[in-house]
RNA sequence: GGAGGAUUAGCUCAGUUGGGAGAGCACUUGCCUUACAAGCAAGGGGUCACUGGUUCGAGCCCAGUAUCCUCCA
């Protein structure tokens, strides 16, 4: 007895905390989320960006993932079988830091561990941060199939790296050289190119002088980085300098180190810049690399792997590269060498991850040819195969990359990551690349360094699905993927990188759509960062107003490709749909006197308002899916949005209470079905993005299914489409405005009744409104109501014309018919203005020529309808002056 | 230096094949109407950055200018 009227008890406010505890379970228990391998069904594929097992989910994540589960979940109910596949990244130098840092905390580090002790400890971290992940996708409420769920690190994914580097190295595509990479003193690891930041750092021009060695001359250099003269093999300029050409092939003594270095000529030197003449230090600068090809200059390196000078920095060896520069400039100063140092703003790059300055170094790596692979991407987008961007310029991003591109130094420094599969002979030296280790391997010794993690990741697309078992059920079925979701940061870290892999090794696109979302900033526009402290855990959120509100925020908050700005006031008015959502929810159950589903019937006779809401509704239907396919979510969301609140909650809801407290049995059926049925429909299209409040209704509803999740999505009823009454609603709405407005206007409340007379265009319209004259009783709460086509304009009254009528309320007493005169003035002019602005138009040949015919005829409608206006507005005006 | 984005109401942003500018928040006024006062009703507020062009018609298309922001070199 007390559960029966259980939801009458429903609260008046909308707890997303309540609602959501448990639905999660109640989802990933059903299996709703599983893929099915239904042939019966088309597969539709998303892998999820894998995030870092370092920490943390932040609002970027939130972000990405919310798009992909909104996705995910229309394409379940639209029929397919759906795979969304979760996982992670195993995050090379990032977990490696964190697992470090703990070590450092324990009063321990990795080598005390030894590589085998370390990988345990980081496999801890691991699993423990890897639950961390899972309970935050949880809270957002993710779709995710957890059967398939996979780890970049996984034995896999593992063999899928060992298959790709071995086959790239057997077709000469990755090999080992010797080059400048770009090296982190910090964590001491090469970095690959875009894994470094430049910012515009104030430095320093330091202006130095080499004597030649025969005494007859110098020559001035200048240098940003003074410590790299003791690294100096040659002094550069260019072959046309007249300044310098007889002095090509001369000696110059490197001061300090004592060195005697050439003066060699090189095109690549600008004249025009500095003083012309180019120190060169071939183991510490690109360029400088280069010309020491070129010159076969000596390589020497002057700095340890910690950013200390070593044994060839003479008595600067051991000092901090900082430390030696700072001497080194007080003994050039002192001895004459540097006479000039000047303010300099440049660029100086940074790691991505320590935040420590990059120093370009000489270092034997492993290397991706990528002119090949590139070439390849680069055809791929010019067939009909190609990657679709979205937003489209977004390719052009990623084109522009590929046709610049340099080669991939994929080796690091690191322990926690796939160990390259090379091993050098203990005697010999020689090389072996293979897939499994050496038939002998206690002559062999393997390669200490591991994989860039971007190389697994690039992989991620179909290493996650079995390959290389190219016959893996889920690699034929759900390979090719049918949509990735990320955001614009990462297109050349990751997007690029999964495209040219999976031409190569697949031989088709990865994905066929690309959608590209923004960054998360904060509420002043800035980058959220750790520095600023100035992020918001997304968890927070779910907390304080529920993962509904926030992922609604999220997925409405920006149109694609676009930034997206956190405000805390705008997930607070998101709460406010969600809350009122549950409250018209809450109202339709108290009033749907348990009807079941079976009972639902929309079949009987229609009141104007139901044929109204099932109109828009179709609309609604119509709008939102087509938005929803083009990844147009803030247009979905809004349509949503404005349908909900404006239309089913405003209106119909109070035009449904009419029959609902009335006496007419069959008319509280119909109302009572259709509210469950446009609620049942609307929820469907709101729970990709709010997927727990609505969930909770549809479950409360008559509805008939175990899931939402597994609901269909709703389709355009022609039987339910009603045009006309679409019209004769609106001008019922603008009778109830006028009237609302002229009680605004003389401070007359609703609660106090008031005398209406309607004057009708005609017969047709005095019937209509005469047929739904309860509506106007009800909102305009009448003490008496006349329609008439030949109605007497009282003398006394405020008037107001709307199309197809026009209104009087007498109010003897309240009104002034000055002030009345002086306000339809104002209202005549409005539509005085508007009759020119039609006439003009209309009065242009080549518009009435050349526009479509109903431009046109709409605007000779809009002329009856405001000249109709305007001259009984007019006319009422003169009555109201006689 | 190259590429891209932004510029619309006080603030944050929509505006999708070019056909009379919208939302949320904020603001003003009136309402405790039995779903919701975190609500309801009414209202104020914008030369759509600027200058040209295309077009019958431009917030939208084209060219240029200005300011801001990103990426690449």
């Amino acid at each position: 007895m007390e559960n029966e009227n259980q939801e009458i008890s429903l609260p008046t406010k909308y707890d997303p905390n309540a609602i959501e505890k448990g639905r999660y379970d109640f989802w990933v228990n059903g299996k709703f989320f599983e893929a099915k391998d239904d042939e019966n069904k088309d597969p539709f594929t998303v892998v999820i960006p894998p995030p870092n097992v370092t920490g943390r989910l932040h609002l970027g994540h939130a972000w990405d993932t919310t798009l992909q589960d909104i996705i995910t979940r229309v394409k379940r109910m639209q029929g397919y079988d759906v795979l969304w596949l979760p996982g992670m990244d195993h995050a090379g130098i990032a977990t490696q830091a964190k697992v470090e840092a703990k070590l450092k905390e324990q009063g321990t580090s990795r080598y005390d561990l030894g590589r085998e002790g370390f990988l345990q400890q980081a496999w801890d971290w691991k699993e423990e941060y890897a639950d961390f992940i899972r309970q935050q996708w949880e809270k957002l409420g993710l779709g995710l199939d957890y059967s398939r769920e996979r780890f970049t690190l996984d034995n896999g994914l593992s063999n899928a790296v060992r298959e790709v580097f071995v086959t790239l190295y057997e077709k000469g595509l990755i090999y080992r050289g010797e080059y400048i990479i770009n090296w982190d003193p910090a964590t001491q690891t090469a970095l690959s190119d875009i894994e470094v930041i430049y910012d515009d750092v104030q430095g320093h021009f330091y202006h130095m002088k080499y004597p030649l060695v025969d005494g007859s001359d110098e020559i001035q250099i200048a240098t940003t980085r003074p410590e790299t003269m003791l690294g100096d093999t040659a002094v550069a300029v260019h072959p046309e300098d007249d300044r310098y050409k007889h002095l090509i092939g001369k000696k110059v003594k490197l001061p300090i180190v004592g060195r005697e270095i050439e003066i060699v000529a090189d095109d690549y030197v600008d004249m025009e810049f500095g003083s012309g003449a180019v120190k060169i230090t071939p183991a510490h600068d690109p360029n400088d690399f280069e010309i020491g090809n070129r010159h076969n200059l000596e390589r020497v390196l002057v700095m340890n792997e910690d950013g200390s000078m070593n044994e060839n920095a003479g008595k600067y060896q051991g000092m901090d590269r900082f430390a030696c520069r700072k001497q080194l400039v007080k003994d050039l100063q002192e001895e004459g060498v540097l006479f000039n140092i000047e303010e300099h703003m440049h660029s100086v790059g940074h790691s991505e991850r320590s935040g420590a300055v990059v120093e370009p170094y000489l270092s034997t790596q492993w290397f991706v040819n990528m002119q090949p692979l590139a070439d390849a991407s680069i055809e791929l987008q010019k067939g009909d195969d190609k990657v679709n961007f979205v937003p489209d310029r977004f390719e052009k991003t990623y084109l522009n990359w590929m046709e610049n591109i340099r080669d991939w130094c994929i080796s690091r420094q690191l322990w926690w990551g796939h160990r390259i599969p090379a091993w050098y002979h203990k005697e010999t030296g020689e090389l072996y690349v293979g897939r499994d280790e050496p038939a002998d391997p206690e002559n062999w010794v393997q390669d200490e360094d591991v994989l860039d993690t971007w190389f697994s990741s690039a992989l991620w697309p179909f290493s996650t699905m079995g390959w290389p078992d190219e016959n893996n059920k889920d690699y034929n079925r759900y390979f090719p993927t049918d949509v990735l979701v990320t955001g614009y940061d990462i297109i050349f870290f990751w997007v690029s990188r999964m495209i040219f892999q999976s031409i190569e090794f697949t031989d088709r696109r990865p994905f066929e759509d690309v959608l590209i979302h923004g960054l998360v900033r904060d509420a002043d526009g800035r980058k959220m960062s750790k520095s600023l402290g100035n992020g918001v855990d997304p968890m927070d959120v779910i907390d304080k107003y529920g993962a509904d509100s926030l992922r609604y925020f999220l997925a409405t908050g920006s149109t694609p490709g676009q930034d997206l700005r956190f405000q805390w006031e705008k997930v607070e008015a998101t709460w406010n749909f969600a809350n009122k959502i549950w409250n018209a929810s809450r109202f339709a159950l108290m009033n749907m006197d348990g009807i079941k589903y079976e009972e639902i019937d929309l079949s009987g006779k229609k009141s104007l308002a139901d044929q109204w809401i099932l109109t828009r509704l179709n609309e609604t239907i119509e709008h939102v899916t087509r938005n929803v396919d083009k990844y147009e979510f803030g247009e979905a969301g809004r349509h949503l949005y404005n349908f909900i609140w404006d239309e089913f909650c405003d209106w119909y809801i109070e035009m449904a209470k009419l029959p609902l407290y009335g006496e007419d049995e069959a008319e509280k059926k119909t109302t009572r079905s259709i509210l469950a049925y446009v609620l049942d429909q609307t929820m469907r299209m709101l729970h990709p993005f709010m997927p727990f409040i609505t969930e909770e209704i549809w479950q409360a509803l008559p509805t008939k299914g175990e899931s939402i999740t597994v609901a269909k999505w709703p389709e355009v009823r022609n039987d339910l489409h009603n045009e006309q009454a679409s019209e004769e609603m609106k001008r019922l709405v603008d009778i109830i405005r006028s009237v609302r407005n002229i009680r605004a206007e003389v401070d007359t409340p609703m609660s106090k009744q008031i005398q209406l007379m309607i004057k009708a265009k005609d017969d047709e319209v005095a019937e209509q409104l005469n047929n739904n004259r309860h509506y106007l009783e009800r909102f305009c709460n009448p003490s008496e109501l006349t329609i008439d086509p030949n109605l007497q304009a009282p003398e006394k009254a405020m008037s107001s014309v709307i199309t197809g009528a026009e209104l009087y309320l007498p109010l003897e007493g309240l009104i002034d018919i000055q002030e009345e005169v002086a306000r339809l003035e104002k209202v005549w002019k409005k539509w005085d203005d508007e009759v020119k602005l039609v006439q003009k138009k209309l009065s242009n040949d080549k518009f009435v020529n050349k526009a479509p015919e109903h431009i046109v005829q709409a605007e000779r409608d809009k002329e009856q309808d405001y000249l109709d206006k305007r001259d009984k507005v007019e006319t009422r005006i003169n009555e109201l002056k006689s």
